[in-house]
DNA sequence: TTTCAATTGTACATTATTTAACAAAAATAA
DNA sequence: TTATTTTTGTTAAATAATGTACAATTGAAA
């Protein structure tokens, strides 16, 4: 089984780096965006508990996940707030340059293209690729749609660390074949179709649609 | 703490009806769409075992997560797939007909406004909202661009059901209270901002950018 | 100095989720 | 008919996640 893999251990994982644990990985940059916007206030500190009557997850929650990573905090104080972010900046990887490609430049393909917070991510992206001619050659966020013939050697010769993946669905699994073929790193999935690549390329499957059953499902839950 | 909501009770919950886990809600629509998969297939039944080969899940979660909704399977034949997949149809809602509206019409509500595949989901898009005068008018997917200021109205007369959020960051909370206000019964959240809305509304935080920076994190954990 | 207050980091308790195991039911084979 | 196989639904066990409680530490006040 290769799908699902998000949670599992890379086996060739080393025993002095222990693996951060999903649920944690994803507050972090909840965390970060929080302390982001505490950054320009006149305050040096903010305590687990603040933190947590702001963002609505229990203050010693907030204390383990971030006592994962070491000691940050200050008794009697709490968390240098500058020194917190920093240093989930370099827990996400903010600080790693890493590249990026999108395949399949449609609406989905373009409104990415469009997005402005890769960079402070630590994401350059350098290239869009679509397979319709009348689509390769447009330019969006100034880079120019390129023919995806041509992606894998892009993506072998540039490094590319990680592909977005907006492409309809029934070419989802065979883009996602050419791209792991091509030393593709991770892919960040919309199709809303399951993908399945080796355990070691890390997928993220950015399925929106689970967002709209959930309201969905909910919806007729409270309507009963 | 209105924030984090979506796995909190409601509180005018009916003890009758147990409200499903939201681990089980996530799943759902990934049972869903195997079973669709499988509907043309000509094949009467499936087994929880081969599901799990397929899904990456376990068989056992799998009978538990649709035990949860009574007893759908047949022993030593499996489940009906035309059955189990009429009953999630129905579990996730998708019998009832919903209405929707996008506010901001920029590029991702361009991208959100050209989905196909809301109707399967019941999901009517009933209009698109944006302030600025330039966008207002034009037209996607057969639906013109509304002045903004015209929202509260129509999702009050319209009794919309659930609002996607794709205005800028800053406009967040301030469109969120306005959807509120005017009635809004879900919203579908887009921007990278924490919102914050009345427990009894129920809000998906559509957030791409944890992925972004999941993929981000495990390419550094693995470079180590 | 000494006491008091604040707040972390962690040990322990609780709750939630998943897996394992299996009895019961139903079909098929003997 | 009887035994065997398959596979569910469910109970019990294991694992994971979160919450509670508190000793330890630090700074500030007395
Ligand atoms: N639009 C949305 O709001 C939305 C939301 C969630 C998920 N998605 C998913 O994202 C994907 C793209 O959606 P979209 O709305 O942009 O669709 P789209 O049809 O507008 O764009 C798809 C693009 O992919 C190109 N393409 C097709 N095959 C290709 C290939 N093999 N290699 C490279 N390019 C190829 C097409 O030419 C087209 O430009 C779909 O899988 C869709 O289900 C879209
Ligand atoms: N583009 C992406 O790939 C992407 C990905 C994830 C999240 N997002 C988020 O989605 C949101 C929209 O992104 P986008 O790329 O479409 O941006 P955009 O700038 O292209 O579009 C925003 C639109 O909202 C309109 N708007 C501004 N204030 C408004 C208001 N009060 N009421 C109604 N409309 C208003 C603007 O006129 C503009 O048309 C942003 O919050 C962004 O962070 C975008």
């Amino acid at each position: 089984m290769t799908a699902k893999n998000e949670s599992k251990n890379s086996d060739n994982a080393k025993p002095t780096v222990k693996e951060i644990p999903d649920k944690i990985v994803r507050r972090l940059p909840h965390y970060y965006v929080q302390l982001k916007n505490m950054l320009n206030k006149d305050v040096e500190y903010v305590s687990s508990e603040q933190l947590a009557s702001i963002m609505g997850y229990s203050s010693s929650l907030i204390r383990r996940d971030l006592s994962h990573f070491g000691q940050f905090g200050k008794k009697s104080y709490g968390y240098d707030i500058h020194c917190l972010y920093s240093n989930l900046h370099r827990i996400l990887g903010f600080n790693h340059e890493k590249s990026m490609v999108i395949i399949g430049a449609g609406f989905l393909g373009r409104a990415l293209a469009n997005n402005k917070s890769y960079e402070e991510r630590g994401y350059l992206l350098r290239g869009i690729f679509d397979k319709d001619p009348a689509i390769i050659g447009l330019e969006f966020n100034n880079l120019r749609v390129m023919d995806v013939e041509r992606a894998p050697e892009f993506i072998a010769e540039n490094n590319i660390d990680v592909a977005a993946l907006a492409v309809p669905a029934l070419e989802a699994q065979k883009t996602a074949d050419m791209l792991v073929k091509a030393g593709i790193k991770g892919i960040w999935d919309f199709t809303e179709t399951p993908v399945e690549v080796p355990e070691d390329i890390i997928l993220i499957e950015q399925n929106m649609n689970d967002g709209l059953c959930k309201i969905s499902c909910k919806l007729v839950q409270k309507s009963k």
